[in-house]
DNA sequence: AGCGCCATGTAATGCGTTACATGATTAT
DNA sequence: ATAATCATGTAACGCATTACATGGCGCT
């Protein structure tokens, strides 16, 4: 078996057609309408990154003519669902955290509807431990640091740990709603 | 005159050479040991990136021997102090916004070394409505689809969002913290 | 007849990442 | 002596971006 590793993109687009199979047209259409994340609607992007799913046989395709145009239908393969459930349910890095977020987010998203909302929860709760690290660490640099630097420099970065404090206390919520979820669910 | 646009990186280096010149080690040692950013400190991003600004005539290097090693030192031309001025105090835009955070935030970290507080609280000042924008658009969205989404998709929207959120309310108090730091400058 | 949208792609380009490679110098 | 660190690079690779290209369909 030969080691199959798409992108970002790619698990990403694998993720969306297994909500709901669809042409590289209507992905572009749903990359552009939702704020959902921060890719470029381009056919220079989707479409190599659609063809390179299909020659590693993790998505394929249906012709359909329903009248209209021709539609390039794409839906994943077994082997593509597979591929997708070992990427969500990979254990989480520091690296992760530090600097793949977007990723991270990527992952959490599309957790649901793949992997159940236990995985989302047991995500979430590795989650949350690193980033208390990392913004600590964050912090400490502020703190040593911060009065060194000019006014713009140490505000700039302290937006950033701003931002994984949000973060942090994001993922405090989000576990608090998939326990009150859970319950609800087994009532 | 030929166009010349360095890339993010190139910016980057750009202004930490003006603040202060260096090599391309001690590049890497400052990324790898400051969270300033999201760039790996891989020689292999540094050394191509500072040999384009060189042969783009925006940044000149000496060789020190000071006793030790060979230390090849980095620092701008007039060309390259023009050249990271007219990048900085370029317009934002609400593309910047939406999609080039990044670029925004070193832009403003950089900003007090090369054109002056006036010019950091000018960019922060244009920053802030556009900001407000895009989050009410978010939140616009998130009210009308977020009933439809599964818990993780909508969480993880909502990361986002706060996120944006949290830029907002910063940029007010940084606002506010260059007008106090403007008043004490003056009295 | 012509304009614009649907739908699919290709080509050129440039960038960062990973991994490899080299040599000189200080510490043990 | 040899390991670690200083300091500089190169090569291969994959990926996204921008811009261009094509053709069918629907409206006016």
């Amino acid at each position: 078996m030969k080691a199959v590793k798409p992108t970002l993109l790619g698990y990403t687009l694998l993720g969306l057609l297994h909500q709901k199979p669809a042409s590289g047209y209507d992905l572009r259409k749903l990359f552009a309408a939702t704020p959902l994340m921060s890719y470029s609607s381009s056919p220079g992007a989707i479409y190599p990154a659609l063809g390179s799913l299909e020659s590693q046989g993790l998505i394929r395709s249906t012709v359909e003519e329903q009248g209209l145009r021709r539609r390039n239908v794409f839906r994943p393969t077994s082997a593509g669902t597979k591929c997708l459930r070992t990427w969500l349910l990979q254990p989480l890095t520091t690296e992760d955290v530090v600097r793949k977020i977007d990723s991270v987010m990527m992952r959490f998203g599309l957790m649901d509807q793949v992997a159940g909302r236990e995985a989302s929860l047991n995500l979430l709760r590795g989650f949350e431990p690193l980033l208390a690290i990392h913004v600590a660490g964050l912090q400490r640099f502020l703190d040593d640091n911060g009065s060194a630097m000019n006014l713009s420099g140490r505000l700039a970065l302290e937006s950033g740990v701003r931002s994984y404090k949000g973060l942090l206390s994001w993922s405090r919520d989000a576990i608090a709603e998939y326990e009150r979820a859970g319950k609800r669910g087994k009532k």
